[in-house]
DNA sequence: AACAGATTAAGTGTTTTCCCTCATTTAAAA
DNA sequence: TTTTAAATGAGGGAAAACACTTAATCTGTT
């Protein structure tokens, strides 16, 4: 019996391609079962072999990685997804992190990782470039700077801050005031006092604002 | 003239401070001034040595590990955080990557760990325990599981999909109406038959199931 | 050609939120 | 003790969203 890790590899370069493949192929447990040059060609093969793992290069012809992997998701494919990327964009980064990818790795530390990679996710587990750990964090790297030009959420009250956590529950404000009973006039005066206090204008920008800070409320 | 990294240590467990303290005055860069045993007087070391890193227990009495970040941001102390904790709760983690911490370590790992993650999050990069990555991608784990248990989504049009994702960019039906050149009227419908067959009742319903899956629509 | 589904649109009425102003009570601070 | 900030409550009017019904038009399929 053969309980390898069938592995496909999708890459539109040749070079790359054959780079991934003998880093893997170092390897015993590794079984590289196929290979693709465009996203077609990808989802076709990894349709008739159900491979245990797909290394998927976002930046592919026809189709790209991140396509092939919705439909992976859309036709429920068990193969665990690695993408691979020469880029260290993060809005990539935070494209494949919620297609719900089980690995993510930079093309620049190769070899070491995505064998790593590859393992651990082979075994059920995930891994991300320790490389990108990085912007994992700086895509908050912004937030001091919210906590600045949102001095408003400090100039909140402890009532206004429970009102808001209400909100983002999705409670009404008959709801709130039956909940912390209080009239509904006082909810709604807190509401409008939150909104002026935080600059906010529409009637759904509230409830935005809540969902959006519910975890620093 | 003293160039080592300047570290403080916040725990309430004494233990734990001393294996904290231990495994860091191993290496010779790093330079412990000061420990502190709830968030009150973490804070007040603080503010008064500034170190260059802190590690911050989550769980303490009198003041929370994240209250004490959420000061430091307030205060424009430019020292970086360090959160250790003994749990791997995923809203913890998610609640310290929005603070804007440099690095999150679970205890159970800790020595190799926490001697790594001071050293990068010095150098000015930021650190991770690998342990975690699991649900840094995990966190979407569930995201399959979404896309399937709510068939409905999977029932709204190309149209509909459309204008939930506008919604969700705090639009208003006028906003949309307008920026799609058609009648409020319409915009109007369509939330209606949005909110039918996702079963959504109330007023904000909408915006809050539109700003909470607004990455698989 | 006939049918189903999707998109567009309007009518009508209700609920909810928003945005003011004004007023009272209480607690903390100067 | 006066002053200030916070929490409570109310009135009234405008805007937005919601929930129904009906219906014309368009599009793709059988």
């Amino acid at each position: 019996m053969n309980n390898k890790v069938k592995i496909l590899i999708a890459d539109d370069h040749p070079l790359m391609r054959q780079g991934i493949k003998w880093a893997l192929e170092q390897n015993e447990e590794f079984n590289i079962i196929g290979e693709a040059e465009d996203g077609e060609k990808a989802f076709s093969l990894l349709k008739h072999h159900q491979p245990d793992v797909v290394t998927l290069d976002i930046e592919m012809p026809v189709m790209s990685g991140f396509e092939i992997a919705r439909k992976i998701l859309e036709e429920k494919i068990q193969t665990k997804i690695i993408f691979l990327t020469m880029y260290k964009d993060e809005q990539m980064f935070n494209e494949a992190i919620d297609i719900g990818a089980k690995g993510y790795v930079l093309k620049e530390n190769a070899i070491d990782d995505i064998v790593e990679c590859v393992k651990k996710v082979s075994q059920g587990s995930s891994y991300i470039s320790p490389a990108l750990s990085n912007f994992i964090l700086n895509k908050n790297k912004n937030l001091r700077d919210m906590v600045e030009s949102v001095p408003s959420i400090r100039s909140l009250t402890k009532t206004e801050r429970k009102i808001l956590k209400l909100i983002s529950k999705n409670l009404t404000s008959k709801e709130i005031a039956e909940s912390l009973f209080i009239s509904i006039k006082t909810v709604e005066n807190h509401r409008s006092n939150i909104s002026r206090k935080l600059s906010l204008h529409g009637s759904h920008s509230l409830i935005k604002f809540a969902l959006d800070n519910k975890t620093v409320l």
